[in-house]
DNA sequence: CTGGCACTGTTAAAAAATTAACAGACCCCA
DNA sequence: TGGGGTCTGTTAATTTTTTAACAGTGCCAG
């Protein structure tokens, strides 16, 4: 699945694009811990496009990297993933530790957004 | 920055003890992916405790490992990690994922419970 | 022109990760 | 009592990852 076969390299790119949705390669250097020379990050991109993860289109003189799938596609991976490891799946207990997280940068117009959110949910369960 | 500098085999040991809790080497090799031999497994294992990311008890003849970060603690740095990277550290844009993923698991009453958790941040946000 | 800059493409070396092999300790029970 | 099973510890080989070096192209300013 995606990223559990990825490097640590890789894995770091693909959040970086995952992040800014896209970008050059120098823009992914920048954005790198630790960054390595300019030819390693194209290197690693490289591979990145030969393996299917990302594609480059061409702006001007430069090619701009994307991930080839969607965003929601891999949001909803990633938040699989991440109910599943660490919130033994619970939709409750993810949502109690975002609150946890987030309170204090949260108005209560955010809250009420939320909450409305989750009646919607309630309708549409029907 | 914990995760970001793991080896693809000490992410995915990590990601099984955090799901599990704790867990043998034979447990951990039994729910890796393409797992290697016991004995690659146990190597790994060694290595995530001389740096610091696991310990282990003792348990009759056998290794036990556990995270050695709470928890919570590792809960609340992936949660970070997700929303950075995924919802523009969005709360909102992450539980509407989040229902959207999970909607048609959830009853009435677990949405009633979530309404539940967000009015009492909204309490407690005073 | 032409030298420098900003790119890509390719290749090869170095470092790290991954794996397996083998040795030793302990325990149980036939 | 001693052979087989289940562990750990250590070491070494293999494979993958990571990195840098170098060559080629196009373009633009002096």
């Amino acid at each position: 699945m995606a990223h559990v076969s990825l490097s640590r390299r890789e894995r770091q790119i693909m959040d970086i694009l995952y992040r800014q949705g896209e970008a050059t390669a120098a823009e992914v250097r920048a954005a790198l811990p630790d960054a390595p020379s300019y030819s390693a990050v194209r290197a690693l991109l490289r591979i990145l496009v030969e393996k299917g993860h990302l594609t480059h289109t061409q702006d001007g003189p430069r090619y701009v990297y994307h991930p080839t799938v969607a965003p929601e596609k891999a949001q909803r991976s990633a938040l699989r993933h991440l109910l599943d490891t660490f919130f033994e799946d619970s939709a409750e207990q993810a949502v109690a530790a975002l609150l946890d997280l987030k309170s204090d940068q949260l108005s209560d117009a955010d809250l009420d957004r939320l909450t409305r959110l989750i009646d919607q949910a309630k309708k549409e369960g029907r």
